[in-house]
DNA sequence: GTTTTAGAATTGACGGAGTC
DNA sequence: GACTCCGTCAATTCTAAAAC
């Protein structure tokens, strides 16, 4: 076991969940996706050990070697997987996503819950997802209305790729009706509104606008996710759900629910292709750490 | 009541890991 | 080589208690 509250899996385990990729031709597991989480547990139990009373420590010694305490790396995976390795896994997914999304899955072509979270079902932590194609040909040709200091405009002649790929928290995928669900986690932080080329960008629209990509060019099985069955998670503490006003993300998950269309506005280059703003606006949720854990309460043990 | 000061919070620069 | 995301570090700003 790595860590007994943050992360209550052994290394082999949290491995399985992440994606292959391209590499030399073929595609790859990357064993270095550990030692992030290997090189956390060890400074967080070390610091511990030395300081069995933390009580009125200074931050500044804390901070790093109790990262650990408010990382959404380690929240995201031990949530989802304590989920995705339960004994009763296909009721507590039909619970969380019932609350999020109503009884039934807002996609056509699936009825039930049930069948999204059958067999052949896959959980992937911080899986890139490319640029869509279209947002970087309209960037290119728009690229002076969405940003303005000279040397940053400057430094893109002759540049193809206005925009890297999206790193999501997690992903759900059923390989087998292409099913997914895109996760987007937050413990303190809010959404990252820093993209170099577009400063109008902010990071729920980047991960909408790469839910609804194909991606058939990458390794199996995220070649098998089908952009029109995708859902958005959005998973923060309930407190800022409560206040939505405290975050960016509280602000704009709230207007694209409420307002569809103003989903448009933040994707402008999907503008003109007969997008179904209602529809993906639908197939937004948010969920808190509190839900998970009141669905199975071996979730967030760190949360009272 | 005003100034000083220590600690905390914020910000910007930058570096590493992973990826394409 | 360039991107994202996460992190550190140092400089700066803010806050509130202590000192005057």
């Amino acid at each position: 076991m790595m860590h007994p509250i943050y992360l209550p899996f052994n290394e082999k385990e949290l491995l399985s969940h992440f994606a292959e990729v391209w590499q030399n031709g073929v595609c790859t597991r990357n064993v270095k996706h550990l030692e992030y989480y290997k090189c956390s547990i060890e400074r967080y139990d070390g610091y511990l050990k030395d300081n069995p009373n933390r009580r009125g420590k200074p931050l500044e010694e804390m901070r790093k070697p109790c990262q650990i305490e408010k990382d959404e790396r380690f929240w995201i995976a031990t949530c989802m997987m304590t989920i995705f390795h339960s004994q009763n896994r296909r009721q507590e997914l039909t619970k969380l996503f019932s609350n999020a999304y109503g009884n039934s899955p807002p996609i056509g072509g699936i009825y039930s819950w049930g069948e999204c979270f059958a067999e052949e079902l896959h959980l992937f932590f911080e899986p890139n997802l490319p640029s869509p194609s279209s947002y970087k040909e309209w960037l290119s040709s728009n690229l002076i209305k969405r940003q303005f200091i000279p040397y940053v405009l400057d430094s893109t002649d002759a540049k193809v790729n206005l925009e890297g790929p999206t790193n999501v928290d997690a992903m759900l995928l059923n390989s087998k009706n292409g099913f997914a669900v895109v996760i987007e986690a937050k413990v303190l932080s809010d959404i990252s509104y820093e993209i170099t080329y577009d400063t109008m960008r902010n990071q729920i629209a980047r991960n909408i606008d790469v839910m609804l990509e194909k991606n058939n060019k990458l390794c199996h099985p995220l070649d098998k996710r089908d952009p029109e069955k995708t859902l958005f998670l959005l998973i923060t503490p309930k407190l800022f759900k409560d206040n939505p006003s405290s975050r960016l993300y509280g602000y704009k998950f709230n207007e694209y629910k409420t307002n569809p269309e103003s989903l448009s506005g933040d994707l402008p280059h999907r503008h003109r292709t007969n997008c179904d703003w209602p529809n993906i606006s639908s197939r937004l949720g948010w969920l808190t750490w509190e839900d998970f854990k009141s669905v199975n309460n071996n979730c967030c043990r760190w949360l009272k």
